[in-house]
RNA sequence: CGGGGCAUAGCGCAGUUCGGUUAGCGCACUUGGUUUGGGACCAAGGGGUCGUAGGUUCGAAUCCUACUGCCCCGACCA
């Protein structure tokens, strides 16, 4: 995966605001190896079976000349390794390999513990951001010394990734439980937020899940309490990745190319001086800027000179710069400057006095629209029905959201998928209780589930 | 792993059917000039093992054989 600097910007913002919500709630980073011995790996049989099929292993540890062709190396097979490496696709059984030896007693937990990392996991097939072999994410492992402590620890991260989807990307998510068929291996509950792309199809954006004592017994991670009580710890692992970076520009990207929300964009307003960059009206970009960056604005001034202002306005439309600022001689004349949004493609004209403080706001009506925007196109992507015919039909012809009866068991989630292709993104938390029959089975339900078609 | 397709300049392609000048076009790149309020124009340039190997032929991007790589669809998945 290569993710050049214009995205990789993109990703820092994110990880950034991460990064500091996790610290505000009082994880600390902390850092564990790429190469997982097999015997580890495999000790938490769920998990372990659950990431087989995808795994990139390490047998050797040395290359060599091949003496049957000159220049070219070969793997030595002489140095192979005794025990086989597994290249990290997740870390828990690292991770619970290491904190046995940390935990001790309740007075060690809660151990609240993310890291930064990148992990492959071996896809047959991969897709731009949103499935790569390689990819980018952080990734929490929490021990508690209860068990609805760690459920608590499992939820208030589900919040903090619905509300950095929503805040910073402008991306509304559902929220919800995973079925048992969609959970994550060796956990028992995931939760999950769900988000709706352009073209109809759900995009499942951040996990949490609470482990329960699996992987404290996996890896004998026991504690005393203070009843000098022995006991397993109860465990926490959450992540998201760079697939946020697919999901937000298919929440909100147009036919122009890119348009990033003001929070997370790289380049927030962009000053083009029209015809060229010239003294004067770069004096002006330059106090333009300046004002601007009091406020923590992020601006760039193009002072390009080999290339002309409609080529930059397309091109900055295509990175989905938020604001753009044209400014011209006839501008310096009237004392105007022309504001371009990227959102709705409107352009006023307004009065170089007003500037930073229009600018300002208007990042902020940005990022409020977008939101808007995506929300009003999942809502009007939700479907509610109650008959197995209209949900086959609609989820072909429209996509989207569908809130359907279900009759709870595995076998009626596998044959839905096999029939239509599609899943139980999730069950929502606010579920309402409301009786009803499993559209496919005809069995009694006691809510809505939401079934689409996932990336 | 099954089914389809593609491989010619940095990118996108034509040329291949039916072998025959020096392999071409658009974009990009270099230089010079003129331009400049929505992707400028003119001129002159640079850049090619036609995926690889072998074969047929007076002659191969073009025909034949084998191989390699990539893309799309399906099975797997965050």
């Amino acid at each position: 995966m290569v993710i050049k600097p214009y995205g990789y910007a993109i990703w820092e913002n994110m990880r950034d605001q991460l990064d500091k919500m996790f610290k505000e709630t009082g994880h600390v980073n902390a850092y564990f190896p790429i190469f997982i011995p097999k015997s580890l790996f495999e000790a938490e049989e769920k998990n372990a079976e659950g990431f087989a099929k995808e795994c990139a292993v390490v047998t050797h540890y040395r290359l060599k000349n091949d003496p049957l062709n000159k220049g070219k190396l070969m793997v030595d097979p002489e140095a192979k390794l005794e025990e086989e490496l597994i290249v990290r696709p997740t870390s828990e059984a690292i991770i619970w390999n290491t904190y046995r030896d940390w935990i001790q007693s309740y007075r060690d937990l809660p151990l609240l513990i993310n890291q930064w990392a990148n992990v492959v996991r071996w896809e047959m097939r991969t897709r731009p951001f949103l499935r790569t072999t390689e990819f980018l994410w952080q990734e929490g492992h929490t021990a508690h010394a209860t068990k609805k402590e760690a459920i608590d620890e499992a939820l208030l991260i589900h919040d903090i990734y619905a509300q950095f989807a929503e805040e910073y990307m402008a991306m509304p998510v559902i929220k919800g439980s995973k079925s048992e068929n969609e959970r994550f291996a060796g956990a028992d509950d995931t939760f999950t937020i769900e988000a709706l792309m352009q073209d109809g199809k759900a995009l499942q954006a951040g996990t949490s899940h609470y482990l329960g004592q699996n992987f404290a017994k996996a890896f004998n991670v026991t504690f005393s309490n203070d009843k000098n009580e022995n006991d397993f710890v109860w465990a926490t692992s959450w992540g998201v990745s760079t697939r946020l970076i697919g999901g937000l520009i298919m929440t909100h990207s147009d036919d122009e190319g890119l348009v990033l929300p003001p929070k997370l964009a790289p380049i927030q307003v962009v000053i083009v001086p029209i015809p060229k960059p010239d003294s004067d009206i770069l004096e002006k970009a330059n106090e333009i800027c300046s004002a601007l960056k009091k406020l923590g604005i992020k601006v760039k001034i193009d002072t390009d000179d080999t290339k002309r202002p409609g080529f930059k306005f397309a091109e900055y439309e295509m990175k989905g710069v938020p604001v753009r600022l044209g400014l011209g001689k006839r501008d310096l004349e009237n004392n105007t400057i022309e504001v371009a949004r990227r959102d709705t493609k409107e352009k006023i004209s307004v009065a170089l006095d007003n500037v930073v403080p229009h600018v300002s706001q208007l990042l902020e009506d940005i990022q409020d629209n977008l939101f808007n925007r995506a929300k009003l196109f999942r809502e009007s992507h939700i479907s509610e029905v109650d008959t197995y015919d209209e949900f086959k039909s609609l989820l072909e012809s429209k996509g989207g959201f569908f809130y359907c009866h279900w009759d709870g068991t595995s076998e009626t989630e596998e044959k839905i998928k096999e029939e239509t292709k599609a899943t139980i993104r999730c069950i929502p938390l606010n579920m309402k209780s409301e009786s009803g029959l499993c559209m496919y089975s005809g069995k009694p339900s006691v809510g809505r589930v939401v079934f689409a078609k996932a990336y």
